[in-house]
DNA sequence: GCGGGCCTTCATT
DNA sequence: AATGAAGGCCCGC
């Protein structure tokens, strides 16, 4: 499998974000220094290759929307909440 | 709520 | 190599 440099540096931020965490997909593209391919982020996202590895979960939109999410039946937030659940089990 | 613009990948030609 | 389409988006009006 091959990845693009632009899919690399997505993924790699991606998997930093923390626990209970989230980022919107302006601040992922801001990160990997391409403030304007928010949008070239959620392609990557949607089509990658980790699914359940990657947590795409934790991307969101800005303002607090969430966006479309395809790999689980059960919605980002729910996700986000059972993150903050983890947590608080762990501290 | 609608419309236009931005960035990358993929399929065709 | 070039062109066109699609996409989990964002901002302004």
């Amino acid at each position: 499998m091959k990845l693009t440099n632009f899919e690399k540096d997505v993924l790699r931020y991606v998997l930093t974000i923390p626990l209970g965490q989230t980022r919107t997909y302006k601040q992922v593209a801001l990160a990997i220094n391409r403030p304007r391919a928010y949008r070239a982020v959620g392609s990557v996202l949607r089509k990658n290759a980790f699914p359940l590895i990657i947590p795409c979960h934790r991307v969101i939109r800005s303002g607090g929307d969430l966006g479309k999410y395809s790999f689980s039946k059960i919605s980002k937030k729910e996700l986000i909440n059972l993150e903050k659940k983890i947590k608080n089990v762990l501290k």
